[in-house]
DNA sequence: TTCCTTGTAGGGGTTTTACCTGATTATTTT
DNA sequence: AAAATAATCAGGTAAAACCCCTACAAGGAA
C-alpha cells in the first residue's frame, strides 16, 4: 500500500486528487495539506511514501516545503504536480530533492504511474521536465568551430591525446611518430588554440564540451 | 508526412524499426543505414526529419555521427535509440545534440510517440534518461568528497590556480611566496588527487564541477 | 611548374614539472 | 608536554614541456 500526502492550497483540485489517487487500489491518501508548513508537519508525522505536493502554496512555498522534507525525511518521494512551466522552476525542484515533476494538464494516468514509480524508488519526470532538464545541456552545440576547426587531422588527433592527459612521449608512441614531431603538432595545437599549456587546453576542452 | 532514417548496425532490428514505424501513416521510413558514416552521408542527402540512430556503431560511432547531423542539419531531429544505459551516454548524446533519448527496451509505442515528438519540434526522454539529466541536479553538491576535501586551505588556493592554467611562478606570485613553496604545494595537490600533471588535474576539476 | 599545406624529423635552447631530501616555524591534536 | 599537521623555504636531478629554427617528401592548388 502506497500511502500518500497531498498538498495543495486549491480545495477543489485536492480533493479531485484525492478521489483519482483513491480509485487505485494501491494507493491510499492518509492526509491532505493546504500550505506548505502543515504538509511538512504532518509528512513528518504520518512519513508517508509520497508527497504529491503543489509549488506555490501560501505560508511556505513548495520549494522550501520540500528541501526541509528532503532533509528530515529522506525516505519519502516528492512529486511536484503544478501549473508551473518555468524553466527555474524545474531545475530548483529537482535540486531541492523532487524525484518527479508532472504538470497540472497531465493525463491522471500519469499521475498514477508516477506516484507509484516514486513508491517504487524510481523518478518520474513529465516530458516537459525533462525537455527542460536537458536544455541544460546542450546549448552551446557550434560553438566548436573557430578555432578547433583549424587543426589539422593530425593535430586533432594530437589535441585529444593531450586532453586525456597523455605526455608528448605517450603521444608519439600512441600515434608511432617520433617524439620531435609529436612536439611539434603539440606545439602547433596550443599556437592554433591560442593557450600556453595543456592545462588551459583542458580548460578550452571543457569549455566547448570536447571533453570525453 | 514524417520522413525517418534508421541507423542501426544490427540488421534485424533496423528492419524490425522500419516495419515498427512504417505501420504509422503518419510515419515515411527514406533510408536506412549501417554505419555512422553511411547515416550522415543519407541523411544529408535526403534531410529526413527524424533520424533514429544507435549509439555503438562501425565507423564513426553514434555520438560523432550525431555532433555532425546537428551541425549541418539543424533541422533534423536526432533520436537516441539504444541499449546502453551508461549516464554517460545520455549526458553526452544529449551534449552533442540528440533530442530524444529511448531504451531499446521501451515499449514500441513509446517509439512512434517519440518520433512524433521530435517532429513536431518538442523532445522526448524517456523516464530513465530524464532521471539521469535530473540525477546531474541533485547530486553534485555533495560528490566532491574523497580527495579534493583532503586538501588544505592552502592547497585549495594552489589547486584553483593551477586550473587557471598558472603556472608556479605565477602561483608564487600571486600567492606571494617562493616558487619552491609553490612548487612544493602543486606536488601534493597532484599527489592527493592522484593525477598525474595539470592537464588531468583540470579534467579531474571538469569532472567534478570544480571548473569556472 | 611553382606555391602552399601537411606530416614528418631533427638541433639546440630555455623554462616548467616532477620527484627527491631536509629543515624551520606555528598551530592543532593527543 | 609531546606529536602531528600545515605552511614555509632550499638544494639537486631528471624529465617533460615549450620555443626557436631548418629540412624534406607528398599532395593539392594557383
Amino acid at each position: 500500500m502506497i500511502r500518500v500526502l497531498i498538498a495543495d492550497d486549491h480545495t477543489i483540485l485536492r480533493h479531485g486528487l484525492v478521489s483519482l489517487l483513491s480509485k487505485d487500489d494501491c494507493i491510499q491518501v492518509v492526509a491532505e495539506a493546504a500550505d506548505g508548513l502543515e504538509a511538512v508537519s504532518k509528512a513528518l508525522e504520518l512519513k508517508p511514501t509520497v508527497i504529491v505536493i503543489d509549488i506555490s502554496m501560501p505560508g511556505l512555498n513548495g520549494m522550501e516545503a520540500v528541501k526541509r522534507l528532503n532533509g528530515q525525511l529522506p525516505d519519502t518521494k516528492v512529486l511536484v504536480l503544478t501549473m508551473h512551466e518555468e524553466q527555474e522552476y524545474v531545475i530548483h525542484m529537482v535540486r531541492a530533492g523532487a524525484s518527479g515533476y508532472l504538470l497540472k494538464d497531465s493525463a491522471s494516468d500519469e499521475l498514477i504511474d508516477a506516484v507509484k514509480a516514486l513508491a517504487a524508488g524510481k523518478t518520474y519526470y513529465s516530458q516537459y521536465a525533462a525537455s527542460v532538464l536537458a536544455s541544460q545541456y546542450n546549448q552551446p552545440a557550434e560553438n566548436w568551430q573557430d578555432p578547433y576547426k583549424n587543426l589539422t587531422n593530425r593535430e586533432r588527433e594530437v589535441f585529444h591525446l593531450i586532453i586525456e592527459g597523455k605526455t608528448t612521449k605517450e603521444i608519439a608512441r600512441s600515434l608511432d611518430i617520433s617524439v620531435k614531431t609529436a612536439e611539434n603538432h603539440r606545439g602547433k595545437v596550443l599556437d592554433k588554440l591560442n593557450v600556453a599549456n595543456a592545462a588551459e587546453l583542458v580548460r578550452y576542452a571543457a569549455k566547448n564540451n570536447l571533453l570525453l
